[in-house]
DNA sequence: TTGAAAGCGCTAACAC
DNA sequence: GTGTTAGCGCTTTCAA
């Protein structure tokens, strides 16, 4: 690669010194250089085809404009869209941002939390796999700003954290299918330990009993790496059983589960009623229009960029957003007269 | 943030010089430092939480580990999909990436290259939109090292590139679709400039022609801009004229023009055939399995960053690599019986 | 108005 | 074995 141009060049080429160059070119300098010599200099850097070298600018001045951003896994459109939300957001406040995916994997968030300090990041914005609390509080001891979204841990404490109010998105969803006439609804989600998951499963549950009068609510839980192998046995099970509803706790599970609808040729929402959780493009393609609970997606990814920056400048005090969600009903849950 | 521990920090710590402390941490002190001092300066350096600054070392060594990627268009699964490989490859060499997504735009492409140019990348991996010329040719003039991905630029010339033989992609599809029995295949893409798409139309010209005799095959094209509002009369003008298999040019059309069907309970393949280019994950919801193009995303990855790191280290032959496609046959273009 | 120079954290050539 | 030092490109203080 040819040897790019530096200030230095260009105080060269002008005879003038290096001060005086990055003044200008940082247009710091009002009553400092005169015009006639600053237009000289822009102009010889365009001319040169100068850009800055961040990588100078960022040692000198102990701040590199960018933040990390580590989500527990691409591969999942929650993460994947708010990711760009986080990225839209801090490219209007000027700051870059760096990816990675933890992919569920506790050591990995670790590799992943150093390897954007070791960038300097100013700071962090992290979907958090299980198994990662240690990770968190020396963060924190290291007084290293950074925002947990989506997820959270409450033994972890004192730290900021955006997300969603996850048991009452729950509630709410049994309140919508309740009022359309379902009478045995059923949960299908992954077995996990992760506390937003847990509080999804609480709210359908003491919903599911407080105004269904389920004694024991139906809620199938199937461990994530076997998902696509186990999830078909248990649909199976719930369509043989009265279940009249089912409802996806993730994305990912509700694709699956669809499929297995699909190939069963089961009629939605005559043969069984779906909500499912977070909005996908693809559900336009299922055979009934889907209902699903919408996150605040933008909202999130927006309030996580603008905790991170008030920390980063400064801001002491921890602070935990909850945002609410709301259900888009569709045909899905419409019981057929 | 609490001041990070340096090397400095270290060596006062031990009474030590810098020197020898960087010797170490780097594995660089066979035969040159004591065992006993070794030790203890890792000790040390564990005990006082260090870890290297990255950007410090990047500025002194000119080389940053880090590729810049810039994609078309982030929520095109193809480029999501494709940024994985990239993002695995890289890491497999010890290079991070960092991303942009030009969202078609050619303003910023260009922004997005100097944003990377200034973080000092070491090169480049890049699916340009169209109007870009300029800003490879500047690259290219640089000396910058770079490959473009999925693209191909015939007015550019001698650089690298990475993509799929888009003309026989198509050209195979109506070979399949002959062999499956179909008369009157229509083919629905964007209006675009873009040469690996108008190769794709091209090949899906010829065939119909070679293969069915068809004077002046099917080809719908759609404004980008107003693919949702126009897709829809399009695609009953196609039900109503004979069209008896469509083939989508990328998964976006596909899932609109899917959607479409769905709506119009149009059934699949019966009433109409469909072939899609590019792996969705959603097909699994539609009520009929999906034949589709499949390009080899990970080889393509891989090409891509070993194409560029060879440019990094020095080599100065442009390669321009295609890649074959093949075609997954499933129900959506096998005519019953 | 302008310039000299220190120093951000690190590497590596060189001296001892 | 170990230490000194120059310098990567930049900002900013201080002096002129």
């Amino acid at each position: 690669m040819r040897k790019k141009t530096s200030l230095k060049d260009i105080a060269d080429a002008l005879g003038v010194s290096i001060a005086i160059v990055s003044y200008v070119l940082n247009n710091k300098h009002e009553g400092r250089v005169s015009e006639y010599k600053a237009n000289q200099i822009k102009e010889m850097a365009k001319k040169m085809n100068y850009f800055p070298n961040q990588i100078a600018k960022s040692l000198r001045k102990d701040k590199t404009y960018t933040l990390g951003l580590i989500i527990a896994d691409i591969s999942n459109l929650f993460y994947s869209n708010i990711a760009r939300y986080i990225e839209d957001e801090s490219k209007r406040h000027n700051y870059n941002v760096i990816f990675g995916s933890a992919d569920e994997n506790a050591d990995k968030f670790k590799e992943l939390v150093h390897v954007m300090l070791s960038r300097q990041v100013d700071g962090i914005i992290l979907a958090a796999p299980k198994g990662t609390e240690a990770t968190l509080n020396y963060l924190r001891e290291q007084h290293i700003p950074f925002v947990l979204i989506d997820r959270h841990f409450p033994e972890v404490v004192n730290i900021n954290t955006i997300g969603i109010n996850n048991y009452q998105a729950s509630y709410s969803v049994v309140e919508h299918i309740t009022e359309n006439g379902f009478k045995k609804p059923a949960m299908v989600t992954l077995s996990t330990d992760l506390y937003h998951m847990k509080e999804r499963t609480l709210g359908f549950k003491h919903a599911s009993t407080e105004l269904l009068g389920m004694q024991s609510p139906e809620v199938v839980e199937i461990e994530e790496d076997i998902l696509s192998d186990e999830i078909e046995g248990q649909m199976l099970n719930l369509l043989k059983n009265g279940t009249d509803l089912i409802y996806f706790s993730t994305n990912k599970i509700a694709m699956e589960g669809l499929a297995v609808l699909v190939e069963h040729n089961v009629k939605v929402p005559k043969k069984m009623g779906i909500v499912c959780f977070d909005k996908a493009d693809a559900y336009k393609i299922f055979h009934t229009s889907i209902t699903y609970v919408e996150q605040p997606l933008r909202q999130m990814g927006h309030e996580a960029v603008e905790v991170l920056l008030s920390l980063i400048n400064g801001n002491q005090f921890a602070k935990s957003i909850v945002l609410g969600t709301h259900i888009v009903a569709q045909d899905s849950s419409k019981l057929p007269k």
